[in-house]
DNA sequence: TATTGTTATACTCTATAACTATA
DNA sequence: TATAGTTATAGAGTATAACAATA
């Protein structure tokens, strides 16, 4: 089989589209798609650690550093003093934050939706159950 | 539905999975994943301009010249004149080039074995099948 | 002792622009 | 004027190690 057809080089070059069409979809929001994720998490849940960030999206704690930083500087998020743990700040969305949240998804929706067309919807799933159960042994 | 589940998020999260365990597996053979696949283009057939490496590959000519560095350095590959057309190269494979690259391929299909052991045979088909129609709109 | 967040560092990957030599 | 390869540069992503504060 002709290595173009590799899966692992497809599905790194299918990962690489998607990137970077959502991070183009997202430039008006002032926005990546690491930044989204972490801000995504945050507004789902309300509030989070950073280190459950980190487990949750399978990032280095140093890394979210660096990202909740830059929510942090453009207004999106806050670092709050946990009153349980004083070593634990919890990132919680401000206003702003949970507006361009919502603003975000709708346009990374779209760009994924444009990514995908090739599919239909049942094959959209098909791969959605696919890929989980590959990452999941990392989750 | 959890951001989480979101099919681009497992999609980059899957990649870089994959791309992690092959290139651990290739790091025996002093190669990475993105050099490992031009050398695999490249003996699969038997010489390409670099031109076509970046077209097929999906990367810009700039990064060819890089990864063509690196095998070349290793001797791994040749750059040899074009007869027809002096501005191109051709990338062609040594011998040790060809022995490396067939070793790689091994490590790397292990890699890829291990990383989708979740995954039935019929399922790894499909999730090259709807990848590839994902990937086939910029080839 | 272990954990949370942080800083520092280095390397890899990605993206662009500009240059040369050839066509 | 366009194309193949190259160089240069900057930014983003990834990976580790070490540290202070707190548990």
């Amino acid at each position: 089989m002709p290595f173009v057809d590799n899966i692992g080089f497809l599905m790194s070059r299918a990962s690489g589209q998607l990137v970077r069409a959502t991070n183009a979809a997202l430039g008006s929001e002032g926005l990546r798609v690491r930044q989204y994720s972490v801000l995504s998490v945050v507004c789902e849940s309300g509030g989070s650690s950073q280190r459950e960030l980190a487990a949750v999206l399978g990032l280095d704690p140093s890394q979210v550093v660096a990202l909740v930083d830059d929510l942090d500087a453009a207004g999106l998020v806050e670092r709050r003093p946990s009153p349980a743990d004083r070593r634990t700040k919890v990132v919680v969305p401000t206003e702003a934050g949970i507006a361009a949240g919502e603003r975000a998804a709708g346009r990374a929706a779209k760009a994924l939706e444009e990514t995908l067309a090739p599919l239909t919807d049942e094959e959209r799933a098909t791969l959605r159950t696919l890929l989980a159960r590959v990452t999941f042994a990392t989750r």
